[in-house]
DNA sequence: ACAGAACGAAACCGTATTGTTTAGTTGCAA
DNA sequence: TTGCAACTAAACAATACGGTTTCGTTCTGT
């Protein structure tokens, strides 16, 4: 730093004799990149425990020590960067519901009956649907359908549509296999899917507090139901034969 | 009026004049019941139409044409007057469905295959689960469980516990008639009503149009399932079993 | 070495909210 | 008739928000 010293320079040793603060400046690559890291995990952190509308702009980037122009020259403003938190988490979430589907299908063709295989998928959709986090978008979701309506049509079509189908396509499977008999798959699956975290699901989403001991006992109960049927001796041949308007595959 | 013209009296005719503004005064007392009927009926359009958060007590204010102090001095405050609101709607929504779920009860002596009285509750409850308002009311309870969890508290335990104890107790009946066999009736009425409700339920919430032809269809299919059981000839016999742990009743 | 891109800190704008206070106005009961 | 309760309108206080702008600073491409 001989004659030719630049004004950054200068201003540098003013900074450092605390005549003026610092005021960041330019990031490293690899220091930029892990920002928007920490970005885009406290953005997620915050949004899910606080809500939408309760989490203001200022409080990520506070919390992710960035400055607001830096979020919003990113995601252009709030809804952008939710619409990315979002994104992330249901690949997030939906990567372990397809390798139980294909757990539960790929083990139908050696041991296990149906019962044991479909409480075994139900308990992983429990705590896939049930934790804390699932809860907590499931309560943004519906809390902004109004007003963004598109974030809650990304989330049915990206996470729940493909929740069904995948568990449709397993249906079809034991539907072929002639372990199942279902009417309609899908209409099976979506039915299935409520029976075994509906009440679990809402309880949660209405703040209640979830006993999974109890929620796993539900989920049993349901899946038997689903199974069995709930007809009793009396009436049992004459309904089911109404029901069954088709021919068992 | 004659010499003994009171301030009041001064006042008024100076109103008349333009002089000053009138500014209200105590109401008749006819009057005041009116007006908090007024109140209580818009707040609640204003609360399902935007939301708890979007709608200020200003607005309300506004549209019943009563000023702010009097919502402040009823209600003590927003949450107060949200609670008003709430109790008062779960009232309304109450009823019908006890009346549906009587109904169904009584027809069970005479007339109508279980499926068919069956298909008739799922009917109504579909339509009282699915009515914009009881979406509405959902989705705010859902968005406010975690700052104001009373009120969440409050509708599962005046609202959703009160129609799974009716269902159930519909259950309870046909169980003694030997007409279903059921391990749990409680767990079954809240499975039943997942399944019939459930996913029409879950894709209001989320904004999504409702066909309700599409569910009315959907909610048979499930009942339908819920009567017969989805196990196929094959393993009919051996899951069954497995499933009735104590004998039927 | 240097121009400019990319950042941080902070101030700023406009708006909106809840809840309170003040002052004027009226019905009701004693 | 008089005092008080109940009301309205309006302004007020305090706070918060989303989003933009300014300014100083620091790295990157050339």
């Amino acid at each position: 730093m001989g004659l030719t010293a630049t004004k950054a320079k200068i201003a540098s040793k003013a900074a450092k004799r605390g005549v003026i603060k610092s005021r960041g400046g330019r990031p490293t690559r690899d220091a930029a990149i892990e920002r928007d890291q920490r970005l885009i995990e406290v953005a997620t952190r915050l949004f899910l425990e606080r809500g939408f509308d309760a989490t203001s702009i200022d409080a990520v980037a506070e919390a992710a020590r960035v400055s607001k122009p830096t979020v919003y020259g990113q995601y252009g403003d709030k809804r952008g960067l939710f619409t990315a938190v979002l994104r992330r988490e249901i690949a997030r979430w939906l990567a372990p519901l397809a390798a139980a589907a294909a757990e539960a299908q790929a083990g139908g063709s050696c041991d296990g009956s149906v019962e044991e295989r479909l409480i075994e998928l139900g308990r992983q959709l429990l705590v896939l649907n049930c934790s804390a986090d699932s809860i907590a978008f499931s309560r943004i979701l519906t809390a902004q359908a109004i007003n963004f309506p598109e974030v809650a049509r990304l989330a049915v079509d990206e996470g729940w549509s493909k929740a069904v189908s995948t568990t449709a396509g397993f249906f079809d499977h034991l539907v072929d296999k002639g372990a199942l008999d279902l009417e309609d798959t899908t209409i099976a699956a979506e039915t299935f899917l409520n029976m075994v975290v509906g009440h679990t699901h809402r309880m949660a989403t209405f703040g209640i507090p979830i006993d999974m001991k109890a929620a796993v006992t539900r989920m049993e109960v349901s899946i038997r139901l689903f199974l069995a049927g709930a007809v009793g001796p009396r009436d049992r041949l004459r309904d089911a034969a109404k029901a069954r308007r088709r021919p068992a595959r």
